[in-house]
DNA sequence: ACAGTAGTTAAGCAATTCGTTAACTATTGC
DNA sequence: GCAATAGTTAACGAATTGCTTAACTACTGT
């Protein structure tokens, strides 16, 4: 269920043009012009880029003071906080017991190319 | 720097069938074999999304015991943890800070479709 | 009404990726 | 040595992306 979504969280996450939109987005607000300028990128590449996170929902759309033609892009967080979940979900696979089944394994099978 | 690595992994991870290896993975490690019979994926398919994993760094092979052309795979923890590092810092956006500011904006310009 | 600004949508081509089938490597067991 | 098994590599067409230019929408200021 919450499987679909972190699959398109990933395939938006994926593209390091749109990483590099997040990184921006995520110490403040943008609006697309910026965010092309600052990514050397242009308007129309931008907007598809930005179509694709707004799609999977890793940002979202605000108005901008005083100027209607101004959309401004801001991160959302459940995206993220269901990748987080995921990630927790597959790191338990170095919990304590299967370690020492990990080690085990390597004492055993050392020395291969 | 771990940007790059980050990249990789987000690469990796894009792909729906590599994301069910991992969550197979995840659990103990496994053959080719059973993956690609887990998974409903032809062998050379298999072999080439293994082939991402294995280059992006998210597995890695270790020997079967008694049988030489079984090749066993296992999760790496260094990009999940990259992985992690950075999702981090992404939600370092919802500090209690920026919080007053994305709810003074969202109070300020509600109401727009 | 008109020119300018901000951004998206459309159309199209090049480049990449997906998933096949066929050929190949390496190992086991007889 | 030979057949069978486990898996990878090669080659290729089909489907997806990546990125461009051109056209379009919508608002602003005069």
């Amino acid at each position: 269920m919450t499987q679909r979504a972190v699959d398109a969280t990933l395939a938006a996450l994926a593209d390091p043009a749109r990483r590099a939109v997040i990184d921006l987005l995520r110490r403040r607000p943008r609006r697309a012009g910026e965010l092309a300028d600052e990514l050397a990128l242009s308007a129309p590449r931008m907007s598809q880029h930005l179509r694709v996170l707004r799609d999977g929902g890793l940002i979202e759309e605000i108005a901008v003071e005083d100027d209607a033609r101004a959309r401004s892009y801001r991160l959302r967080r459940e995206p993220f906080n269901a990748l987080r979940g995921w990630l927790e979900d597959v790191e338990q696979f170095w919990s304590a017991q299967l370690d020492s089944f990990k080690e085990h394994a390597e004492r055993k099978y050392r020395g291969r190319s």
